[in-house]
DNA sequence: TTGGATT
């Protein structure tokens, strides 16, 4: 059946070693995952093999209980966790009775298996890129933990699977990998997605039913039926009602075309019919829904409390014509949204800033780094882990507690540097409820380092020269104003030690510090965003040599030597 | 052309 033969090695391979070497990598694991095997490999199959690389305490080919036919997967348990490491280095993608053995880590948690943590789908290859070359093409973005192409009588299919120990490595890999060409062939690289979510995803393409609520109490559906029927033939309207017949506020529309029913979202989610905004969204079934439900409540017992908190994004300075729908469109682009709302005010008109949460923090994360700081509607967005209302406002009073200078700074006429302008004179906590401010406090989450910045800034980092002109030109006309004076402070030495403690010149300190915190902290955005560019730049030259050499280059860049020097037994 | 694992 396979094409290739069996590709035992012809004789062992020289040990560098017999024991770790000092220093050597610290997990003690010596335990491998063999799968994908070939059905009629054995246990004395396997022993021989890896008993090449060093001593083996065990093997352990699974078999199925009733039949005892193996199940194709193995545990290799080595006596030193560097034989196994060097087995692993040595014999992953290497052929053993004409199917390449993928090797892995044993990893008894099935956490990453199920969630598809940092995985990645890759089709289109060319026929030539085998496991070894996809693995070699990945690895530069980080730890692969597996990887394979999937095959059939020896032939690869054209797709594969690529998965990294951490999102930002595939997230790394998908950007710079995705779209590009080797041997003609341009690479379709995604985040993998099962089945199911697939059909879930084409089903919210192709959507005709919509889901209407908030309804007022004296919508008909005969007025539903006229306003959606704008936008194309409505086959059905239901208003769903009590016993007594009373309307329960939320009701069914369902269109002919999906293109139709897309648009009347468009137009009528938030529209005022009735005496109400009415929500318009694709309806779910309820078996979809339920499933949603059930899966955020999984989901969520995966994570702790603080790691949640940090699912949810405030996003403030929205233009006014930024509606739900817009705000999700640009953040879906990261991820999974569970929820999408912006404030408004009574009239329906915006207030300005809204809430995104995403259906893990790890996607909230990328949103954070990546829109930031990024233009909707020609405004630059400002996003930051949202807190609850009674943690910012404890924030807050925390901040200007801090901050605030003596009561007699209120009271006096000076004329104040412009810099003072950006904090309110009283903050109390209604005054900190009733409008949003540009920050929120980051400290709940455990991934984002703290830094002086992080706590007190006003100032997004990544817009910080544009935050430091746009001041800079307000003090200009503050000078122009008192006749290039710095507004003629008159201060004595009492005042001058007020301002000192002043709320200005504090923010003023810790922004430009922040310059330094922001970029040098371990977690920070900018460390992120660099990485990412390197990781570009890399992958610009690479891609470069790609389109420009033949076939013969291609397949050594693709195929540098292993940890040992040895790209594979045989097999080929 | 979208995976996976019982020592």
């Amino acid at each position: 059946m396979a094409a290739k033969t069996v590709s035992l090695p012809l004789q062992p391979l020289p040990l560098p070693h017999s024991q770790p070497p000092p220093g050597f990598v610290n997990s003690h694991c010596a335990s491998l995952y063999v799968g994908d095997l070939d059905p009629q490999v054995t246990e004395s199959d396997l022993v021989k093999l890896f008993s090449t690389v060093g001593p083996i305490a065990s093997v352990r080919l699974c078999r199925d209980i009733s039949s005892q036919k193996s199940l194709r997967y193995a545990y290799v348990n080595f006596v030193h966790h560097y034989h196994a490491s060097m087995a692993l280095a040595r014999l992953n993608h290497t052929y053993l009775k004409g199917f390449p053995m993928r090797i892995m880590w044993c990893q008894r948690d099935p956490l990453s298996r199920k969630t598809g943590y940092g995985n990645l789908f890759v089709k289109n290859l060319p026929p030539s890129i085998n496991s070894l070359q996809l693995h070699s093409l990945f690895s530069r973005f980080g730890t692969i933990l597996s990887c394979k192409v999937a095959e059939e009588n020896g032939k690869s299919k054209g797709f594969g699977f690529v998965q990294f120990d951490t999102e930002e490595s595939a997230t790394s890999a998908l950007y710079a990998l995705h779209d590009t060409v080797i041997d003609e062939k341009k690479l379709y690289v995604s985040k993998f997605m099962k089945k199911s979510e697939r059909m879930a995803a084409q089903e919210e393409l192709n959507f005709t039913n919509l889901y209407v609520k908030n309804l007022s109490e004296d919508t008909t559906e005969e007025l539903l039926r006229d306003q959606f029927s704008k936008f194309g033939k409505v086959s059905s309207v239901a208003i769903m009602k009590d016993n007594q017949g009373k309307s329960r506020g939320f009701g069914f529309v369902n269109f002919e075309s999906s293109e139709d029913a897309k648009n009347a979202v468009g137009a009528l989610n938030g529209a005022f019919i009735g005496s109400k905004y009415l929500f318009v969204g694709r309806a779910q079934r309820k078996t979809e829904r339920e499933e949603l439900l059930k899966r955020e409540y999984m989901e969520r017992c995966n994570y702790t409390n603080e790691q949640l908190k940090a699912s949810n994004l405030f996003v403030n300075n929205l233009s006014t014509s930024v509606d739900d729908n817009k705000l999700k469109k640009h953040f879906s682009t990261c991820g999974q949204l569970t929820s999408v709302k912006v404030m408004c005010l009574d009239n329906g008109i915006s207030k300005g800033f809204g809430f995104v949460r995403f259906s893990n923090p790890e996607d909230a994360m990328k949103a954070l780094h990546t829109l930031n700081g990024t233009t909707l509607e020609g405004k630059t967005l400002y996003v930051a882990i949202a807190q609850r209302k009674e943690d910012r406002i404890r924030t807050l009073q925390n901040h200007y507690a801090q901050f605030s200078p003596p009561e007699t700074f209120y009271n006096c006429n000076w004329n104040v540097h412009p810099f003072f302008y950006h904090f309110p004179p009283c903050p109390s906590s209604n005054q900190l409820l009733s409008q949003p401010i540009m920050y929120q406090d980051c400290q709940q989450y455990p991934l984002v380092t703290q830094t002086y910045h992080d706590r007190f800034s006003i100032f997004v980092p990544n817009r910080q020269k544009e935050w430091d002109n746009t001041r800079d030109q307000v003090y200009q006309q503050h000078l122009l104003k008192n006749n290039g004076t710095p507004g003629g402070l008159k201060l004595d030495s009492r005042k001058k030690g007020n301002k000192r403690s002043g709320p200005g010149e504090s923010t003023y300190t810790g922004s430009a510090g922040a310059k330094g915190g922001a970029h040098t902290a371990g977690t920070s955005p900018g460390k992120s965003r660099r990485n990412l560019e390197k990781v570009l730049a890399e992958n610009l030259q690479i891609t470069g040599m790609l389109l420009e050499n033949n076939s013969s280059d291609i397949t050594k860049l693709l195929n540098p030597p292993n940890a040992l020097g040895c790209s594979s037994f045989g097999g080929k």
